[in-house]
DNA sequence: TTCACGCATGACCACTTGGTCATACCAGAT
DNA sequence: ATCTGGTATGACCAAGTGGTCATGCGTGAA
């Protein structure tokens, strides 16, 4: 009760407004991870007393829960959207925008990005375990889906192992994202700083190493 | 100098002393990481005076970089003794030994291995980035001399980009370890709780899929 | 016995944190 | 002109942090 009250007060705020508190908030998170969060930089930052604050939020977990809620709107979004556009295509092709569409993902809401890389292995984050469990269920839903089709149209060699295809795939994902993300993770590749074209070549080398195997 | 005479002085305390202390500090690095890993509880878990930690160490970083050195060697020495102990045979069996030794190392040392994991995507971890580059340049070194070794003998494909492929293999290397260690990250295979021989099957399955690829 | 020195100790310090609350402000309705 | 309900505000609180330091203890040399 006294939560949705406080939520409806930030709703009714101008706009302008609620989006310098969001704002905010998502920064400090997203490079401070969510303990070392201060909400008195927050709220310098934002440009409103600390009280008006808790006038929005309950406390520091519902201005956390409202961000991430926000973020995994953003993810599923994306996730279906690419999904529908590349239905038609060949498997390895629909890899190959896919991982693009990651990477363009990343590079236009770094700081939700860099949210989800903190959450990862910060075991004592509230509602870890639920957001880590959706992102996942929504990646795997989403290769599951491109390696069902694929072979159902006979793009795969048959008699691959599912579920170590789907850990493969979600490794690489994964590792490529936190490539680009993260300089100190990009030592192989030059991802962090790299051209759109070279990221490209990157992809399609990486690619055709999934597809065609590294044996001689 | 005064580092180095807290350090010395640490050195001539009674070894189940220093035991206790380094135990004590990595369990609290290990599952708070380095910001939120409090010095109090450290005291406390160790049985010792709050002085006598700054007695031994100069301060917080200080404690940090004693434990990251320690960690780094044990890192070290387990690469070089696989990579001598795997040798002489194919490339894709030291593929499936590594994993496996990565595995067993994860579990003799969870703590470091968890430490290592918290550091990842803390920016503000003190020598962060020294500490990453040290492991992925070993990591890289390792995966460097398999990849060229298998190259020379004739087992990889040829023209396979020796960049993606290094990249290829870190990627899987590290999300193994990571769904070993961390739940939360275990979806698609239960590798949490499973079985030596169930782990087994994974790694021959996996890097079968390494060998020869996906495509039909 | 005295001295010196290495070490142990915990009260203490300044500072930051998340969170509260009495007060004041400011519309619009009466 | 007055009242009212929603909102803004920042001084304040208890708790916890990393770090310090005066004090005392104990052992071996003089």
């Amino acid at each position: 009760m006294r939560e949705e009250a406080a939520l409806s007060t930030f709703r009714r705020l101008p706009p302008d407004k609620q989006e310098r508190v969001l704002d905010a908030a998502l920064a400090e998170f997203a490079d401070q991870g969510y303990h070392q969060a201060s909400l008195n930089r927050v709220v310098a930052q934002a440009g409103i007393a600390k009280g008006s604050l808790y006038q929005y939020f309950p406390n520091k977990e519902g201005i956390f829960s409202y961000i991430f809620q926000y973020a995994l709107k953003l993810v599923r979004r994306t996730l279906t959207t690419v999904k529908e556009e590349t239905l038609e295509e060949n498997f390895f092709v629909r890899l190959e925008k896919s991982l693009l569409a990651g990477v363009a993902f990343s590079r236009e809401h770094p700081r939700i990005f860099s949210l989800y890389l903190k959450i990862q292995f910060d075991k004592n984050v509230p509602f870890r375990e639920e957001f880590l469990a959706a992102v996942r269920r929504h990646a795997g839903e989403y290769f599951g889906s491109l390696v069902r089709r694929a072979q159902s149209r006979g793009e795969l060699r048959p008699g691959v192992p599912r579920e170590a295809t789907l850990f493969l795939l979600d490794a690489v994902f994964d590792r490529f994202l936190q490539a680009v993300a993260v300089p100190a993770l990009d030592v192989t590749l030059g991802l962090h700083r790299a051209t759109d074209a070279a990221i490209h070549q990157h992809v399609r080398e990486l690619v055709g190493l999934l597809k065609e195997g590294l044996m001689a």
